[in-house]
Parts: C-alpha cells; sequence; structure tokens
DNA sequence: CGACACATGTAACACGTTACATGATTTG
DNA sequence: CAAATCATGTAACGTGTTACATGTGTCG
C-alpha cells in the first residue's frame, strides 16, 4: 500500500484538504506509519497530474484547499480496496530477509545471530502485550493495529524457532562458522 | 532492509561483480526479491558515491568489473548485521494498513471485505503449503523463505479473524455500513 | 505577546523499478 | 548461424522522506 492510495482511498467520503488527509490517515493507520504533512501535499500533486484529484473549488477564508476524486481516481481506488494485496508483498519483512543474507555470508556464527534477534523479538512481544493492556478505550484502528503488530512479532519469534531447528538439523553448530550449506564459492561458470 | 545493504553485505566475503551479486542476493533471499540486475549497478555506484565500497583493480579479460568493500563499508555493514531490525519496521503491512484505510472509509460493507481477505489468504496458505511438499530437497535458504512466507500468511488468517470479532463486538453487521465507529466526520476545529 | 497548532507548499535527495542499449560467450 | 546466457551500464520515472519557508489563528 502507498501513501497515494492512502489518501486516494480517504477521499472516497468526500472533498478533504491537506491538513486533514494527514490526520485522518494516521487516525486510520493506527499511527503505525507517521506522515510528513509535506508529503500529503506532493503526493496530492502527483494525484492531481495523473487526472485522479482536482481542487474542489476555489481555497475558502482560511486558505483551506479541498481536493476531490475525479471519475477516473473513483474507478481506480474503488477497484484497489476490492482487490487482496497479493502474497508475494507479504514475504519481504525485514527480519527474514535481513537474516537470511546474514547465515549467506556467514557475517558471524549463525545459531548465536538467530538467538540474538529472536531475544529482540521477544523483548518486543513482551513490550507489546504490555501496551495491549493499557489500550481497553482506544479507538478501534488503534487496537487492531496493535493485534496486528503483536501477531506479526509471534510470527517472527516462531520462525527464528523454526531457522534453529533446520539450521540444527544441517549440521550448524553454535559458535562455529557454518558448515557451508548457504555459501557458494564465488565460481561462476568459467569462460576462459 | 535495502537492496543497499544487501548488496554490502555480500561484499563481505571478497570482491565480487555486479552479475554475481544480483545471483548470489536472489540465492540468499530465497527468490523472495527478484532483482533486475540494473539496480545492482546503480546501487553500486550510489555505494562508490558514499565511499563504502570501491573496484577491485582493472576488469577482468571479459570485462568483469569487481568491487570491495572500503573499511567504512566493513564498520557500516558489520554494524547493521549485528543490530536487529526494529519493531516497527514490520507494522507497515500491506494487508493490515490496506483493511484499516478501507474500513475508515467504509468503502464496502466491512465484515464482507473481511472475509474475502480472509478468503484469499486461505488459498494463499493452501498453496504455500502445497509448495513445501515439493520443496524437499530445495536450498536451505529457499526453505526458510518459503517457512516465513507461510507463517506470515497464517498470522493475517488469525489477524482477519480478530478484526472480524472485533468488529461484531462494536456493533458491526454483516452486509451493512458500519455504524461510524472510526470515521470522524471531516470538521476539524473550526476557526471562524 | 509568545508559543503552539493549523495549514499550505517547495526543494532536494534516496531508493526501487523498468526499459533500453551494448557486447561477449556458450550451446544447440 | 541463431538463441540464450553472461555481463555491464544508462536513462527515466515513481514514491518516500526530510528540511525548509511561510502564514494564520488560538490560547494562556
Amino acid at each position: 500500500m502507498s501513501v497515494r492510495d492512502a489518501l486516494l482511498a480517504l477521499l472516497l467520503p468526500g472533498p478533504r484538504h491537506g491538513y486533514q488527509l494527514k490526520a485522518e490517515f494516521e487516525a486510520a493507520t493506527g499511527k503505525g506509519w507517521p506522515l510528513n504533512v509535506g508529503q500529503v501535499y506532493s503526493t496530492l500533486q502527483r494525484l492531481e497530474r495523473d487526472e485522479l484529484v482536482v481542487v474542489d473549488g476555489p481555497p475558502d477564508d482560511e486558505g483551506r484547499q479541498a481536493w476531490k476524486l475525479t471519475p477516473a481516481g473513483i474507478d481506480s481506488i474503488s477497484a484497489w480496496i476490492a482487490t487482496p494485496p497479493p502474497e508475494t508483498a507479504t514475504a519481504r519483512d525485514e527480519l527474514s530477509m535481513k537474516l537470511l543474507i546474514a547465515l549467506a555470508v556467514d557475517a558471524s556464527p549463525a545459531l548465536d545471530l538467530v538467538n540474538e534477534q529472536r531475544t529482540a523479538a521477544m523483548g518486543d512481544l513482551q513490550a507489546l502485550t504490555a501496551t495491549k493492556t493499557r489500550m481497553a478505550g482506544a479507538p478501534l484502528a488503534d487496537v487492531l493495529h496493535l493485534d496486528r503488530t503483536i501477531l506479526l512479532a509471534e510470527s517472527q519469534v516462531r520462525w527464528l524457532d523454526l531457522v534453529e531447528e533446520r539450521l540444527l538439523d544441517a549440521g550448524w553448530r553454535h559458535g562455529a562458522p557454518n558448515p557451508g550449506a548457504m555459501i557458494n564459492p564465488p565460481e561462476m561458470k568459467a569462460k576462459s
């Protein structure tokens, strides 16, 4: 999801001005994505360029400029909302990519690295769970976002467990360099 | 994790040339991140500009140009590998952001949307599980990446279950517009 | 009055992504 | 020979992000 998509969607209920869009964006995403106001305005300009939004009349007394969707904008964002995100989009998470790269270059004793990351992930999880109790009456969006963050943290811990298991099965040992299961020596097909 | 970080890390074991880096990147990430070769070269140039890599001698007979880390590059990437990713990085996943935005604008009957997304997520999950059986002898990186993808898909389904539960608790109904739990009317503090 | 929130906007830069151009080498 | 792969590189564009400039309105 891009800011672009989100702003288009937030214009569906009716015209809004820039500052309002920022506020609604952050309310809707449960503070999961802090947004610099400047980006709202530049994104609106790009949307205008693409003829998905237009200004809705002249600015009001206080200089507020409202924007609204064009028919093309409505079509575009309706299609976007109706389409579930592709699974592939999910697979690029920080933790696994980072750890896989680290394993590939055998940057440090692999199992130790896994354990460090698990410790960090479990710490995050504990902090998040604690936050949950303090979120009783919070807006629904905030609660749902926290739920999501917790589930993601749990899945991190589970994956790290799995990684450790598979590494041990493959013959890796604590405190030792890896047995070469993933590193391919730099020779590619020789040409000469 | 950026391509930039990954390429730096892949240079840790020793000098590599561009095409090699692309191959190792995709091997390491288990095909989870298809990479256009062109991006390798432009990223290398940016890294050179930042004095984190330098060319390692003249190109060989076949015109291959090897690159290596500078001391600053080694420091930079070592620190990166040792630092577990911040939890916040995790919280920007496509599914939840998209759904939260959709709920905020009440784009379509909310619970129906949740169910559609769950159907899609469960379909993904089934396909992934099927793939798993066909991955017996695959490289470790590929298996680990698939594990991660599966765990993420599971956490999607679980979250969607939670969302449905919370929406029902909050009084939302199937096939009906939402009860206004999240939409704030566009009036902000009036000024005049 | 001074601080702060509201409000708009611009400029610059980083990164990701694709398309394109070019050429050598391998292989059927 | 023709096609595929290896190999390097450039150009253009899109989005995300931050810093900065500017001004109005509110409130203590």
